[in-house]
RNA sequence: GGGCGAAUAGCUCAGUUGGUUAGAGCGCCUGUCUUACACACAGGAAGUCGGGGGUUCGAAUCCCUCUUCGCCCACCA
C-alpha cells in the first residue's frame, strides 16, 4: 500500500491497519512535502500573516538513546506543534542534541578503560578527536528515533551544542559577561568529583541522605595535655587539614580558652582556638574544627581569621599534601583513599585514646550527578558567573506574568531559588566541551577573554596560552533559545522571526539547571524572555512509582512499543494519561495493558473509516455548508451540535496558545495545557457519539438510495473529517492515513496542515435525538433485564401515562415526545430491536414496564410475562431515593444563605434541577402505582 | 531541618475558581461473531472521595489535625 496509488475504490482500504508500513511511508511524505519546515517569510514578523510559534526541543544528550522520558517530552511538544500548525501558525519546533560534557566524556573514558587506557594516555587533542569521531558516527541516533514516534521537528534546522555556530555564541556570551565583570575567577571551596576529576556546580552535586557516623575527637591543649576539647566531625580524615578549633564567642564554657593552642592529633601540630559566630553552642560539644580547604563554611571562617588553608587530598581523592600542607599528612597515609584513610585515622585515634565516642548520624552527602561518587569539598580556582544581576529580570518575568510556569506550584519554587541564588561555577576540569576563552600571557600579567584566538600577547608580544578548563555543559545549553536561531548575529532572519519563542516543555528536574538560566540569558542577551510558557510534565514511572531507569531495569523502550502497537498507540497512552504535572505511570511488565487502549482506538478509527468508505463511497460529497438546514435529520443536527461541543472542549482544554497581551492576565494564566482532557473530548466525540450513535442511526439512510443519502454522507464525512483533524496532533499517523482517503481528498494535501476545526455556530438547541437515545437505551435495558433473546422480536406499546394533563409545559413535552417517537420510530426499532406500537396500556397491566424521559412518561408493554413485583420495587426504591434528595435540595434552596449568597446562574440551574426532579418524582409515582403499587 | 505534592471504583487516573444523583480507560459479571470493528457491540456490578474535626444553605473541592507515600530545597560540624 502506497499513498500515491490511486484510491478510487473503497476496497482500497485493507481490513487491517498496519502501523509499521503506514507510519514509515507517511513520515517520508511529510518530509518530502516540507510540512515541518518553518518559513519565516510567512510570518507576521517576516511580511506574511501567520503568527510564529516556536518550541525549542530540550536537546537530548548526543549519546542518549530514546527512553520513555524522551517519548513523553517530545510527544507533548509534538502535540502542541501540530496543533498550532493546523491552527494556522507558522511553527518552528527546533531539534538538536547536547554535547553533554561530563556524560559524554564518561562514555569515552569507559571505552578507553575497556582498552586498558586512560584519557591521559591519549592526550587532550587525541581524546577530543576520538570523542568527536564517536559523536559524528554514532551520536545523534536519538533524533532518528524521534522520527519514529512522529516528531514533527524542522530537521533542516537541527542544532548541536558543540557545533561551530554554537561555539561562536558561547564565546560571545562569555566575553560579554567577562567584560561586564559578571564572570570572575574565584578561589574558594567547590564541589569536586574525584572520579570525573572536575569541579561541579551546586546543582550538579546532589544530596543523598546517608547513615553516617559522628566521631567525637579529643584535641588536647598544647601546653597542658591533661586538658582538651572534644570536637565532632563526620569526616575525620579532613582533620589533617585543620587549622583551628572554633567556639562561639558567647559560649561561657570555652571563653577562657580562646587564644590558646591545641595539638592536632596524628599530624601533631599546634593550632589555635578561635572565637567565631559560626560555632553553634547547641550542636555537639559546641566546638568545631576548622578545615578551610575542605569545607565551604570553614573556608569562610578561614578567610575571616586569615588562617592558612592546607589542602590535604589529591584530586583523585587520596590523602596527599597539596598547597600549604607540607608536613601534615603522615607518610603511611599518603596515597591512601580518603575512605580507607578515614578508617585508619579513626583506628589510630582509638589507640591513642583520642577518640571519645562514635555515634550513628544521619546526614545528607553530596554525590556527583553523573557518576554518583561522593563529592569532596575542595579549595580551588574556578570561573564563576555572578548570578544576582542576571536573576533579577528572570525573577520579574515570572512575577509579572511575562512567563508562566505550569503547573503553577513550580512558580514558587522558581522564585524561591532565584531569590537565594548563588554564583555559578562554570569551569570544569574536563576535555570535552567549550574551552574557556581566556588567554594568559606567559611573559607579562596580561589576560583577557577573547572572541578569536590571539596570535600573541597584545601587550608584550609574548606567547599566550588558553585556559585549560572547559565550560559547564549548561553554559551552552542556557543559550539554546537564541544560539540555535543565529545569535549573536542579531540580523539573523530566524532570530528576528522566531525569537521570542512560545513554549518550553521539560521535566521539573532541570528547572534550575536549564530553564531559569535560559530565561536569564534571554533577558541578558536579547532583552526578553525566550518563551511565555514553561510546561513541566511529570516523570515516567513504573507501577511502584519508581522512576524508570536503566539501572533498575524497569524501563520501557518506546521503539518496542512502536513496533508492537504503533507510534499512535504510544502517543495515545502518553497523552490520555497526562494529568497536569502528574507523573506518568506505565507498567513495564504488561505492555499490552498499558498500550492496547491506544492501539484499539486506532483500530476503531480505522473501522469507522472502512464503514464510511463502504457506505458513503468516495464520490464527491457536498460541503456541509451547502446542505439546506431543513433537510437535516435529528441525528444530523445532533451530531453536528456534538461536534461543536467537542471543538469547544478541545479548544478549552488546550487553552490560549499565547497571552492575549504582552503578559499573561490572571484569567488565562492557568488555563489550558490539559492534554488529557483534550484527548478525552476528542475520543468521546468520535467513538461514543459519532461511531456509537450517529453511524448506527444513519446506516439505513446511507445504505438507501434516496436524496437523503447525500445529506447523511455530507454530515458523516464532515463529522469524521473534523474528528480526524481534532485527533491528528495526538495520533498523527492513523489520522493522516485516513484523512487522505476521505472522499474529495486532493493529492498533496495533508491533515498535518489542514485547518484546525472551528465552530460554525450552529445546532445549539436540543435536537430531539437525545430522546431517541433515551428510548433506545430504555428498551435495551428492558431486553437485558428480562433476558429476552437477542433474536427474539419484541413489541413495545407506547403510551403517555400523564396524558390527561393539560398543563402547558408538560403538554408540550408530551407532544414533542410523540413527534419524536413517531418520526424516529424506524431508527428506534432498528437500534432497539423492537416494534413500536401506539396506544394506551391499561394501568396495572401485569406485564407493563415503563421508562421516564423528557418530562413525559411512556409505558411499554412487553410480550411475555415479566416479574412485575421486581420492577415495582426497583422503581419504588428509586422513588424513595429521589424523594430524599429532593427534600435536601428543597431545604437547601429555601435557606436564606442560598438565596442571599449564591451566584445568579447557580440559583437558576439549581431551580431548574428542582423542577426536573419534581416532574420526575411525579412520573415515578405514576409508574410505581401502575405497576400495582402496594 | 525547611517547602511542596499525592491519597477518589480491583488497577492507572480525571474531576479548572465550592453548586445536576462523583467520571473515564483497563479489569470484572451477563449476553452477542447484529453485513465497519470480538482490538468490537449491548447491558450490568462496583466508590462512607485516606482517618478525624471545622467553615457553609451546600464540601472530593476551603480550613485545622493525624496517617501513609513521593518530590524539591538545605553549610549545622
Amino acid at each position: 500500500m502506497t499513498a500515491s496509488a490511486p484510491r478510487s475504490q473503497p476496497a482500497d482500504i485493507p481490513a487491517q491497519y498496519d502501523p509499521a508500513t503506514t507510519e514509515r511511508d507517511l513520515y517520508a511524505q511529510w518530509l518530502r512535502a516540507g510540512v515541518f519546515t518553518a518559513r519565516p517569510e510567512r510570518t507576521t514578523r517576516g511580511g506574511g500573516d501567520a503568527v510564529p510559534f516556536t518550541i525549542m526541543m530540550p536537546p537530548p544528550n548526543v549519546t542518549a538513546i530514546l527512553h520513555v522520558g524522551h517519548g513523553l517530552n517530545n510527544t507533548v511538544q509534538d502535540v502542541l506543534t501540530r496543533w498550532r500548525r493546523m491552527a494556522g501558525d507558522e511553527t518552528l519546533w527546533l531539534p538538536g542534541t547536547d554535547h553533554a560534557g561530563i556524560a559524554t566524556q564518561n562514555v569515552i573514558e569507559k571505552q578507553l578503560a575497556a582498552e586498558g587506557k586512560t584519557r591521559y594516555d591519549l592526550g587532550r587533542e587525541a581524546f577530543v578527536a576520538r570523542t568527536e569521531e564517536f559523536v559524528r558516527t554514532t551520536g545523534g541516533a536519538i533524533l532518528d528515533q524521534l522520527k519514529a514516534i512522529g516528531a514533527s521537528c524542522d530537521w533542516t534546522r537541527t542544532r548541536y551544542t558543540l557545533s561551530p555556530e554554537m561555539s561562536l555564541a558561547v564565546r560571545e556570551a562569555f566575553v560579554r559577561l567577562y567584560d561586564d565583570g559578571l564572570i570572575y575567577r574565584g578561589h574558594r571551596v567547590i564541589h569536586w568529583c574525584s572520579r570525573c576529576l572536575t569541579s561541579l556546580s551546586d546543582e550538579e552535586a546532589e544530596h543523598e541522605d546517608e547513615d553516617g557516623k559522628l566521631y567525637q575527637i579529643m584535641y588536647s591543649l598544647a601546653d597542658d595535655p591533661s586538658q582538651g576539647l572534644t570536637v565532632a566531625t563526620t569526616r575525620p580524615e579532613t582533620m589533617l587539614g585543620d587549622v583551628a578549633l572554633a567556639v562561639n564567642p558567647d559560649d561561657d564554657r570555652y571563653k577562657a580558652l580562646v587564644g590558646r593552642m591545641v595539638t592536632l592529633p596524628i599530624a601533631d601540630i599546634a593550632i589555635p582556638i578561635i572565637a567565631d559566630e559560626y560555632a553553634d553552642p547547641a550542636f555537639g560539644t559546641g566546638v568545631v574544627k576548622i578545615t578551610p580547604a575542605h569545607d565551604p563554611n570553614d573556608f569562610e571562617v578561614g578567610v575571616r581569621h586569615k588562617l592558612p588553608m592546607p589542602v590535604i587530598m589529591t584530586p583523585e581523592g587520596t590523602m596527599g599534601e597539596g598547597a600549604d600542607a607540607s608536613g601534615r599528612v603522615p607518610a603511611h597515609l599518603r596515597g591512601v583513599d580518603r575512605f580507607a584513610a578515614r578508617a585508619m585515622i579513626v583506628e589510630s585515634l582509638r589507640e591513642s585514646g583520642s577518640l571519645v565516642r562514635v555515634q550513628p548520624h544521619k546526614h545528607a552527602v553530596r554525590h556527583c550527578y553523573r557518576c554518583d561518587t561522593v563529592v569532596e569539598p575542595r579549595l580551588s580556582d574556578q570561573w564563576f558567573v555572578r548570578m544576582k544581576p542576571l536573576a533579577a529580570p528572570a525573577l520579574d518575568a515570572v512575577r509579572s506574568g511575562r512567563t508562566r510556569i505550569l503547573p503553577e506550584r513550580h512558580e514558587a519554587v522558581y522564585i524561591n531559588w532565584l531569590e537565594g541564588i548563588r554564583d555559578w561555577n562554570i569551569s570544569r576540569q574536563l576535555w570535552w566541551g567549550h574551552r574557556v576563552p581566556v588567554f594568559y600571557c606567559g611573559n607579562c600579567k596580561w589576560q583577557a577573554a577573547l572572541r578569536t584566538d590571539p596570535a600573541g600577547c597584545p601587550k608584550c608580544g609574548g606567547n599566550v596560552r588558553q585556559d585549560d578548563d572547559v565550560l559547564d555543559t549548561w553554559f551552552s545549553s542556557w543559550l539554546w533559545p537564541i544560539s540555535t536561531l543565529g545569535w549573536p548575529n542579531e540580523q539573523s532572519r530566524d532570530l528576528k522571526t522566531f525569537f521570542p519563542g512560545d513554549v518550553l516543555v521539560t521535566a521539573p528536574e532541570i528547572l534550575f539547571f536549564w530553564v531559569a538560566r535560559m530565561i536569564m540569558s534571554g533577558f541578558r542577551f536579547m532583552g526578553d524572555a525566550p518563551f511565555h510558557t514553561v510546561y513541566l510534565h511529570g516523570t515516567a514511572r513504573d507501577t511502584q512509582h519508581r522512576k524508570m531507569s536503566k539501572s533498575l531495569g524497569n524501563g520501557i523502550d518506546p521503539l518496542d512499543v512502536v513496533a508492537k502497537y504503533g507510534a499512535d498507540a504510544l502517543r495515545w497512552t502518553i497523552v490520555s494519561g497526562l494529568g497536569m504535572g502528574a507523573d506518568a505511570i506505565f507498567d513495564p511488565a504488561d505492555l499490552e495493558k498499558t498500550f492496547a487502549p491506544g492501539r484499539n482506538f486506532a483500530t476503531k478509527l480505522w473501522n469507522i473509516a472502512r464503514f464510511l468508505l463502504t457506505a458513503a463511497g468516495d464520490d464527491a460529497v457536498a460541503p456541509i455548508e451547502s446542505i439546506d438546514q431543513g433537510r437535516l435529520t435529528r441525528a444530523d443536527r445532533w451530531i453536528l451540535s456534538r461536534l461543536e461541543v467537542a471543538i469547544a472542549e478541545c479548544d478549552a482544554a488546550l487553552g490560549p496558545p499565547r497571552p492575549t497581551a504582552s503578559r499573561w492576565a490572571e484569567g488565562e494564566r492557568r488555563a489550558g495545557m490539559r492534554l488529557n482532557e483534550y484527548a478525552e473530548s476528542a475520543r468521546r466525540f468520535v467513538w461514543n457519539e459519532l461511531a456509537d450513535w450517529y453511524v448506527e442511526a444513519s446506516k439505513a439512510r446511507l445504505q438507501g438510495s434516496g436524496p437523503d443519502r447525500d445529506v447523511a454522507r455530507a454530515v458523516l464525512v464532515h463529522a469524521f473529517d473534523q474528528a480526524l483533524r481534532l485527533l491528528h496532533p495526538i495520533v498523527p499517523f492513523i489520522t493522516e492515513a485516513l484523512w487522505q482517503r476521505l472522499p474529495g481528498h486532493v493529492d498533496g494535501e495533508f491533515v498535518a496542515r489542514a485547518a484546525w476545526p472551528v465552530r460554525r455556530g450552529v445546532g445549539d438547541e436540543p435536537t430531539g435525538f437525545e430522546l431517541v437515545r433515551d428510548v433506545i437505551v430504555r428498551i435495551r435495558q428492558l431486553r437485558s433485564d428480562f433476558a429476552i433473546a437477542p433474536g427474539k422480536p419484541v413489541t413495545v406499546h407506547v403510551s403517555r401515562t400523564l396524558d390527561g394533563d393539560r398543563d402547558g409545559e408538560r403538554q408540550r413535552a408530551s407532544d414533542s415526545l410523540d413527534a419524536v417517537l413517531s418520526e424516529e420510530s424506524s431508527t428506534i426499532e432498528r437500534l432497539a430491536r423492537a416494534t413500536l406500537s401506539w396506544g394506551p396500556v391499561a394501568n396495572g397491566a401485569p406485564n407493563a414496564k415503563a421508562a421516564i424521559m423528557g418530562g413525559a412518561t411512556i409505558a411499554m408493554l412487553l410480550e411475555g410475562a415479566v416479574d412485575v413485583e421486581r420492577e415495582r420495587s426497583k422503581y419504588a426504591k428509586e422513588l424513595a431515593e429521589l424523594e430524599r434528595q429532593l427534600g435536601a435540595l428543597e431545604k437547601r434552596l429555601a435557606s436564606p444563605g442560598f438565596t442571599g449568597k449564591a451566584k445568579p446562574e447557580v440559583v437558576e440551574s439549581e431551580r431548574a434541577k428542582l423542577g426536573e426532579w419534581t416532574a420526575k418524582r411525579e412520573h415515578l409515582a405514576v409508574l410505581v402505582q401502575s405497576l400495582g403499587g402496594a
